[in-house]
DNA sequence: ACCGATTCTGCAAACGATTGCAGGGTTTCA
DNA sequence: TGAAACCCTGCAATCGTTTGCAGAATCGGT
């Protein structure tokens, strides 16, 4: 039923070698040829089988993507990127979903391997060990977790929190609460690193949880936060926030006039939220498309590839951040001596 | 590199198709021989090539899934069924997103078709000649779209519709709006199916729009809507209706002591909205995991296998929708002879 | 018209698995 | 001990491509 390319070639009157070649390597084959092999091919809707092109070329023209958990909706955005950068470079995506489950991720890498050409692993939830067995077994490059000489696609999220700091800083905060996500997570470590700047902007911070990376998380702290008397609240994600401007909504603190919500990834809500939320927006899609790029590249064997790229986040300040009472009662330029004091406190 | 089915039969002492059958069909071999080869296969890590099988058997071992929208959280939760109960029935999952454009789904089927032993499209965006062209091709499911004498799974979006209908009746309401989405789409048809019996229940219903199916459009129609002096709005999803939500509170519209509003879908966000979202439920996952099922029926050739499932809708009733202030001014009973004479009106 | 150099084209061997068929062993029974 | 019956196992063909190699066709130049 499907057509081949003997179909073809019989049909052409030509040998599949010289088929094969015409759609191939239209140099090898003389330009009259090419064009009747190549007409007949499209009446015919011929279309090479992949599979058995893969076997001889040892190539599947495949691509594999795990992700932890669909109902994310921050990987959905990520996978969004692959596919369509994968279509351009005119590979397949083959998907998986290894629910949070490290062990399972690693059992599904090896089931792909034989499938893919290379494999792109989002927010890996193996342990050290697992991803070090695991490397080597196909081309891997990872996005949002970095590993030794690996490829891997980075959030600067740690960027992101410095822009958030400066903004509160300059705002006029000078007592923070930042809500933990897992603490385990590379994406939860790169925010601490971030919050050093606080130090040095003046800023006292204090750190809560862990907390579920979630909307219940985010109800769960909002109280702990509160009872810090903080001028601000920093949350792992927009999903805590969210959860935080709830629960702070429920108490009748008022937002962002007695304090400051913000939240990390620009998920879609976020600026749907009342008030809008103040966020760390990531480049979701540009994340995947990426990832694609370094990995076609790895697959191509140009070794001169880069191994690292590094995404920029962007603070987007909606209406969920203002400056807090103890600066609103003094003339705004009051605050300014504090950031410029800060650099001595630092040091 | 990769162990093949030769280093094997080296490994082990056995021809080729000793081992194949030692893992195929262990009925064929002696135990002994099996053992040892099973042995050799594991200790060499030895995982079949299903390209190479695909060639002789015609079969993939994959399946392909086509989504309009990945940024849409409808499709990942379905997504997510699909993939487990997949990996389930050992087969592996090919995504592709058409962004919403008839053609390039078309277009996506015919080049999935080769590598795949059946595809899943979620509420097809194909034209109807389109989709009749696509027909045949290989294997197909639809969700959320029928098709005469094709395997699909609906969900019973009108069922829901009629539940939600009933709640409002028995609250007293009796002058609603509905939201439309997309006028064409099939989901909204169902909907305006579903509202038919609203004529039975004594419930004038006034039609909207189309408005776009997100959170904007909410925004837009919540006025209009307003405008027509209705006790209660029925949204085309949630993302409309946490529009809608957002629109009425700017306004100083109470939810719901002034007007009720009601969405589908009962995205994640519907919880967790200031109040809580009254809405229709749907089974996204039991949906993904049913178009699987009756694939790989379809593909096994058991003809046996049944063409239609539907999913029922479930009405998840928060804190978005009460009784009308009309109904509550007087005697809560007051509103029964409505509904009871509801039945003369509908016929 | 012939020769060498160039271009094209076809043959056949891979790739890694499955499977019909036939042959080799072992057992069973006479 | 021999033959029939059975159970296992191996040989080899096959799936649809690609590709090294060799042979055929074409061409230009004399």
């Amino acid at each position: 039923m499907p057509v081949t390319i003997q179909d073809v070639a019989r049909e052409a009157g030509v040998s599949v070698s010289t088929v094969s070649r015409a759609l191939a390597a239209p140099q090898m084959v003389r330009e009259a040829t090419r064009l009747h092999v190549v007409e007949t091919a499209n009446r015919l809707g011929y279309r090479p089988n992949r599979a058995a092109r893969g076997l001889i070329t040892g190539k599947t023209g495949n691509l594999g993507v795990i992700v932890p958990d669909l109902s994310n909706p921050f990987f959905p955005a990520i996978l969004k990127g692959v596919q369509s950068q994968a279509r351009g470079a005119d590979y397949a995506v083959f998907l998986a979903d290894c629910d949070e489950n490290g062990a399972e991720e690693a059992a599904l890498v090896q089931a792909m391997a034989k499938q893919v050409d290379g494999v792109i692993l989002c927010s890996s939830r193996m342990s050290p060990s697992q991803l070090e067995r695991t490397i080597g077994t196909t081309a891997l490059v990872l996005i949002n977790r970095s590993v030794r000489d690996q490829p891997v696609v980075i959030m600067d999220v740690a960027g992101g929190m410095r822009q958030a700091v400066d903004h509160l800083a300059a705002l006029g905060h000078r007592h923070v609460a930042y809500l933990q996500g897992p603490r385990a997570s590379w994406s939860n470590q790169q925010r601490r690193r971030g919050l050093r700047r606080a130090g040095r902007r003046g800023i006292r911070v204090i750190e809560l949880g862990p907390f579920a990376p979630t909307f219940e998380g985010g109800l769960h702290a909002a109280d702990l936060a509160l009872a810090e008397d903080v001028t601000a609240i920093v949350a792992y994600n927009d999903l805590m926030a969210l959860g935080v401007l709830s629960r702070l909504a429920d108490r009748d603190v008022k937002v962002p006039a007695d304090v400051s919500v913000l939240g990390f990834d620009d998920i879609p809500m976020a600026g749907m939220a009342t008030p809008p939320l103040t966020t760390v927006a990531m480049q979701h899609g540009r994340a995947g498309r990426a990832a694609v790029d370094l990995l076609v590249n790895l697959i191509s064997g140009a070794d001169a590839g880069e191994l690292r790229r590094e995404l920029e986040c962007q603070l987007i300040v909606r209406a969920s951040t203002a400056m807090p009472r103890t600066a609103r009662t003094q003339p705004a330029h009051a605050v300014a001596p504090a950031r410029r004091d800060a650099p001595a406190v630092g040091t």
